[in-house]
DNA sequence: TCGCACACGTGAAAC
DNA sequence: TGTTTCACGTGTGCG
């Protein structure tokens, strides 16, 4: 069922040379031909008839080209019949369409991941404050971990004036997380307000970029 | 240059079917031909012609199969052409192919994005072990909030007999967040491992995705 | 009228 | 050996 793709590729290469040539060399033989249908009787059959091969085997000759640059495109062909190119190409195209789906959903995971995961301290403004319960809100902010920069925070949120009810502060991988628990009266975006004017006081460098 | 395609593409596949029939009928006559052939006098030669040319017809059917086919997978076939089927299906691959190679650099750039920032709450070990000082260990993990993820969390670090300085627990966005200042004698990495195996005696609930 | 696209049958070449 | 694949010339139908 599969003979020897190569020799098959080099026989049919063989042959579309073969065929060039002899088309070339009929060509000629056209334009001598058609020299002769002027001067013979039934010279305007034969002209049409001859122009019709020729147009048969430009076209043919096309066919052949495309089939060649589809091969061309298609990786890990292995039989060269054209039945089989066409095959592989079809098949290759629904291989390229599956995946393209599932990159496209996967990209799509992600991003909506990003939005609905942990971004919070990875957005432009990482600073996230939820409420717990009654008064109670837990105030999640990162940046870049610099000099001073504990340091820093802490002057912030001392200058807020907060209730404190615990505080903890992780470093992971150049980057400082600060949680702290507070006990509040205010409302939560105000509170949430404060801290980035408190922050912005102290502009660039806790930037979180 | 370009005519009516949907005229085309009745014609092609008109065409088609009138081969289709027509080529039932020939097998009927071929049926009938090698039944004569049996009974005349020059019949090898007669049946030999006849099955290659039943064999050429099987052939270009299959091939109009296969084209027909590849017309199916690409979209936005404008001409019905052979070549320009092919022509189409060329461009259509070419076109994918770059698609891909341009999601793919995204999706790298997105993930590679995410490792250089706080996504070690976001990979599949959403487990982070930074040693603070001496003896002293902030375990960092997070989880999907589902019932009883907490208590859980809980019943995991208690089965370590860890030495628990203090600990948070924040829930952002549907997902949970604990952290835990833990002082051990063992190795960062050690300590890591036992955490991560403790987490997986739960095995499913707390699986991240 | 001519051009174009197709299917057909046929001989040859490769396996 | 026969089977398979190909290119070719030709006839046909449509625009």
């Amino acid at each position: 069922m599969d003979p020897n793709g190569e020799e098959y590729q080099n026989l049919w290469e063989t042959k579309l040379f073969f065929q060039n040539e002899e088309l070339d060399c009929w060509t000629l033989d056209e334009a001598i031909s058609g020299y002769y249908d002027s001067s013979s009787p039934d010279g305007a059959a034969s002209s049409a008839a001859s122009k019709n091969i020729v147009s048969e085997r430009n076209r043919r000759k096309r066919l052949n080209e495309r089939l060649f640059a589809l091969r061309a495109v298609v990786p890990n062909i292995s039989k060269m019949d054209r039945a089989s190119i066409i095959k592989d190409a079809i098949n290759y195209i629904q291989e390229l369409q599956e995946q393209e789906r599932g990159i496209q959903a996967e990209i799509l995971e992600l991003e909506s991941g990003r939005s609905t995961g942990f971004d919070v301290f990875e957005q432009d403004l990482p600073l996230s404050v939820t409420s717990m319960r009654e008064k109670t809100f837990v105030v999640s902010l990162t940046c870049r971990k610099r000099t001073d920069t504990m340091v820093k925070l802490c002057e912030v949120f001392e200058s807020l004036r907060l209730k404190i009810i615990t505080a903890n502060v992780t470093t992971v991988s150049e980057r400082v997380l600060k949680t702290v628990f507070i006990e509040a009266d205010e409302d939560k975006d105000h509170l949430k307000t404060r801290i980035e004017t408190a922050i912005a006081a102290l502009n660039d460098p806790l930037s979180p970029m």
